[in-house]
DNA sequence: GTTAAGATGTTTACACTGCAAACATTAATT
DNA sequence: AATTAATGTTTGCAGTGTAAACATCTTAAC
């Protein structure tokens, strides 16, 4: 015997949503079939998104909070070697979640102010991260030191970029070298 | 008085659907509006396109012509001054052609080997580009060389996917400090 | 505790979409 | 000149985002 409201709708069809947007990526979602998934009238959904974006904005949220779990390492001053698994799993964590971290990092989601609690989401993921590494790559200069995180980042950002495509570019290279050679720490 | 066929339509549709991707996002193209644009029925696209996929990668290969003459810096060996402009005009590239850059390192084309004219400018362009660059990061040793061309294209990469969520950290930064730092030179 | 208000659900409707199928016209090849 | 391939049109289907009007349940106020 179902009763008319659902109880936790919202949260039901975000995990849905996430499911989806991961496995067949962002466009393939359709707010009907996230619907139809909980049981529920096509239109429900709008009772808790304005709009499909908003549904993307909470899925790229999601995608934050996961990113922040495989990436940041407990620790007050990081080895070398937290600091190498760190980036690996910065990396692996792109390659495995293509699909979310397009979502996050695209422009599906066009204008993150327009949903503050992605905003807020995304700022502590990176505060935290950005804290994380910087036990690592301790420098006296405050400015060098947030440069030299944005830089770690960047790269390997960029390397999430450089390596989904392995068709562009068949690159081979050992992750430690690179990040020390960029860092230019022995 | 118009002829029943068109003459270069495809040329023409690409064309177009080159604004609409880069205006409003790819998400928006539909082929109707792509043949209303050039005045020709709803499904005279499929004439010359498969899927609308087919479509996005023949928007995000002019991406990558465009990037390139953007980027592509006439000369034997690039000077310092050369590789700093070519770097800027990469992140300017990206920052001012988002939707676009989105489509060429996004996720809308899946599988860029199911489109080999999308593999081959690809392909092309980072050749032209790391063969370019490697002018400057002289090096003897081969593999060292790929893997700083590498790394810089990441940093850069990875720098336009940061900028472009300003929202998410207020970036401040001398371009040239940074890829000199990365590079470790001077 | 009854009631009014707000939250959350449903139904219906509309304009739009990707794309398949059957058909028409023109261009290219023999 | 006749056949074929390329390129166009028409029609149709199942699916989409989302607006509007309505129903039901939950909560807060009296």
């Amino acid at each position: 015997m179902k009763s008319y409201h659902h109880g936790n709708l919202k949260e039901e069809l975000i995990k849905y949503a996430c499911t989806i947007c991961e496995r067949d990526g962002y466009t393939k979602l359709s707010i009907r079939s996230l619907a139809k998934e909980s049981n529920v009238s096509q239109t429900a959904p709008y009772r808790h998104f304005k709009t499909k974006e908003e549904v993307y904005a909470a899925v790229a949220a999601e995608g934050f909070n996961k990113l922040y779990k495989a990436v940041f390492v407990e620790s007050d001053k990081l080895t070398l070697k937290d600091f190498i698994q760190s980036s690996k799993n910065y990396i692996d964590f792109g390659l495995q979640n293509a699909n979310t971290y397009d979502l996050m990092f695209g422009t599906a989601v066009g204008d993150f102010s327009q949903h503050p609690e992605l905003v807020e989401t995304a700022n502590k993921t990176f505060e935290s991260l950005v804290l994380n590494l910087s036990s690592f790559l301790k420098d006296k200069d405050e400015d060098i030191l947030a440069g030299k995180s944005i830089t770690v980042w960047a790269l390997l950002h960029g390397m999430v970029g450089i390596l989904r495509k392995q068709s562009i570019t068949e690159v081979t290279f050992t992750l430690k070298n690179l990040v020390l050679w960029a860092l230019q720490e022995e």
